[in-house]
DNA sequence: GCCGTTTTCGGCCCGACTGTTTTCAGTCG
């Protein structure tokens, strides 16, 4: 077992320990345990037999040695096996929903014994939680809109996810002769934030018609498999572990382009694409273009051949939506795409002043490493109590520090000041403009859970960015922190006011925290507003790491002109919106 | 349950916000 799957297994004890009640600082010390497992470069499972070099990571201790030597041996731990056994295994379901905790949670199951969203559900249905303790009638209609929007967002899993599981595939499957080449196609290689399931292209000799059936049967003994949905001639699916719908086809290397292109998809550009076909006399399918009379194959092996045929240009998966990239491809004037090599600079990160892991001399070696051309360290302000933030007399000894380890780059990369303020209840920051003034990059993000109208909140952000020394907006959408529901902003609004105030606005490139989805791209790009993409490294080893955000640019059409970041350092400073 | 001692216990990032309270518990970051 990796170190990611025993670090969920001991985050999943802290859960029901605190679920259950325990010793909070026994749930604490099974979190930082989770975390340790997480960000350690040893391999466990290697020394899970081996207590002293265990506890030689920090935060392993002899109890903990023995629960990772159990995880290793069996598969879980017992602590977690009693406790699944007592609340049932849908119980950290429930965690999932806004505005419930652990607390709570115990609350219903010794109140009501509810153990999983749908009991919850039906318990709000027939009226059983009026009346418990803290249960008013705003709480229970939170928690019925809450079981609405993730029994929504169900079925769908992050692009990393979904790309982590193709790669695992993808590794089995070519260890097979005759498997050559394997493609994920689907909403992966449209470079979409989630993906329903997963469809992988698989060609090679193996998979010449008729003699697909080793190939098929090595397919169907991937170990990772769940259960079978079906296994035929030429394709096979099954459910992963996490439910994840897989479809694997074999294709001979003659239809490789049309069924490349077929399930790449969307739907909506197959079907306008099918449209610009049989106008032109052909007919489009996962086999081939062929000719409608006579059926004479026109072009199938590659992509290129088939919009080629088309009379249009390839264009890259990103781009297709129907949103006019169709008379785009066959106008030739598909836009030029930002690459994640265009990218210059990482503009906000977190060192160990505040929750990050490692010193400013640290991030700038990696960003070094990584080819940047600049970084800005970018900290937490005083309101982030849990993180250690910043007050103003420790603000401004930072970027003192910040300063020097610039000198100490001696030119090699820059490293500019910078600090992440939040954004108060009533739109103000929580540091004086006087320390705010000092810096080269303030980013003004929203931290705190507010519960207002959309009015109210689209004022509040919209107070926020009026002030002179904000150069960045942080988390604009608030998915971040609001991720469970969808943020009540007025948008639009926010992000035309930027762009007159010339105030950028951040996308966050992690695959977790996509600020921007591509509908906000697009509105961004079309009201002028700039965007400065950012990792929001609390790791160096994160730092520079754009790729999930950059697919995210692309699918809005975004070219390098569009992003502040594709700067060379002293542009980059030059056109944020300038200090008063 | 871990850690670091000024070792064998006592500390363990803490403040803003909301809802349901009538002084605070729970959640979030």
């Amino acid at each position: 077992m990796d170190n990611r799957a025993m670090a969920h297994l001991l985050a999943e004890t802290a859960d029901l320990l605190e679920i259950d009640g325990g010793d909070s600082f026994r749930v604490l010390s099974y979190r930082r345990a989770a975390e340790a497992a997480e960000q350690t470069t040893v391999d466990i499972s290697a020394i899970a037999n081996e207590p002293k070099k265990l506890q030689e990571i920090p935060g392993i201790g002899k109890s903990m040695a023995a629960n990772l030597r159990a995880i290793a041996e069996t598969g879980t731990l017992p602590l977690r096996e009693e406790l699944l056994t007592r609340y049932g295994s849908s119980i950290l379901e429930l965690l999932k929903l806004p505005g419930m905790g652990p607390k709570t949670i115990a609350l219903l199951w010794a109140a009501a014994k509810i153990s999983s969203i749908d009991q919850l559900s039906e318990a709000i249905g027939a009226g059983r939680l009026a009346g418990l303790p803290r249960m008013g009638a705003k709480q229970i209609e939170k928690i019925r809109k809450g079981i609405e929007d993730y029994r929504r967002s169900a079925g769908r899993y992050r692009i990393d996810e979904a790309e982590e599981a193709a790669e695992r595939i993808l590794a089995w499957l070519t260890s097979f002769p005759g498997i050559e080449q394997v493609t994920p196609a689907g909403s992966l290689r449209r470079g979409r934030e989630t993906a329903g399931d997963l469809d992988l292209l698989v060609t090679g000799a193996a998979c010449s018609p008729e003699k697909t059936g080793p190939a098929v049967d090595h397919v169907a003994a991937y170990p990772g498999i769940h259960d079978m949905i079906a296994k035929g001639e030429n394709k096979v699916s099954f459910h992963l572990a996490s439910g994840m719908q897989v479809d694997v086809r074999l294709l001979p290397s003659e239809s490789y382009g049309a069924a490349l292109q077929y399930f790449t998809g969307s739907k909506a550009h197959n079907v306008a694409l099918r449209q610009r076909a049989l106008k032109m006399g052909y007919t489009l399918s996962e086999w081939s273009l062929a000719r409608l009379e006579g059926g004479a194959v026109v072009a199938a092996a590659t992509e290129e051949d088939i919009y080629a045929a088309l009379q249009m240009d390839w264009m890259p998966p990103e781009l297709r939506e129907n949103l006019g990239e169709i008379e785009a491809a066959a106008n030739h004037s598909l836009p030029r795409l930002i690459e994640e090599s265009d990218l210059r600079g990482d503009v906000h990160m977190h060192t160990t002043a505040t929750d990050g892991r490692n010193s400013i001399r640290e991030m700038a070696e990696a960003g070094l490493a990584r080819g940047l051309a600049y970084v800005a360290i970018t900290d937490h302000s005083k309101n982030l109590a849990m993180t250690n933030g910043l007050d103003e007399k420790r603000a401004l000894e930072h970027i003192q520090r910040i300063r020097e380890v610039d000198r100490e780059m001696e030119g090699r990369i820059r490293v500019f000041t910078g600090i992440e303020v939040d954004i108060l209840a009533d739109g103000q920051l929580d540091l004086d403009d006087e320390v705010l003034a000092h810096m080269d990059v303030v980013i003004a993000s929203i931290h705190t859970r507010f519960e207002q109208s959309r009015e109210e909140m689209t004022d509040r952000v919209l107070r926020a960015i009026e002030n002179p020394y904000v150069r960045i907006l942080g988390h604009p959408t608030g998915r971040l922190l609001l991720r469970r529901e969808p943020f009540a902003l007025d948008l639009g609004a926010v992000l035309r006011r930027a762009a007159e105030l010339g105030v950028a606005v951040e996308h966050n490139a992690a695959p977790e925290r996509l600020d921007l989805c591509d509908r906000d791209l697009r509105l961004a790009k079309e009201l002028g507003c700039r965007i400065a993409i950012n990792t929001d490294s609390h790791d160096a080893r994160n730092i520079g790491k754009m790729t999930y955000g950059v697919r995210q640019l692309r699918r809005a059409w975004l070219g390098p002109g569009d992003v502040l970041n594709t700067l060379p350092a002293d542009e980059f400073l030059a056109a944020l919106r300038p200090r008063p």
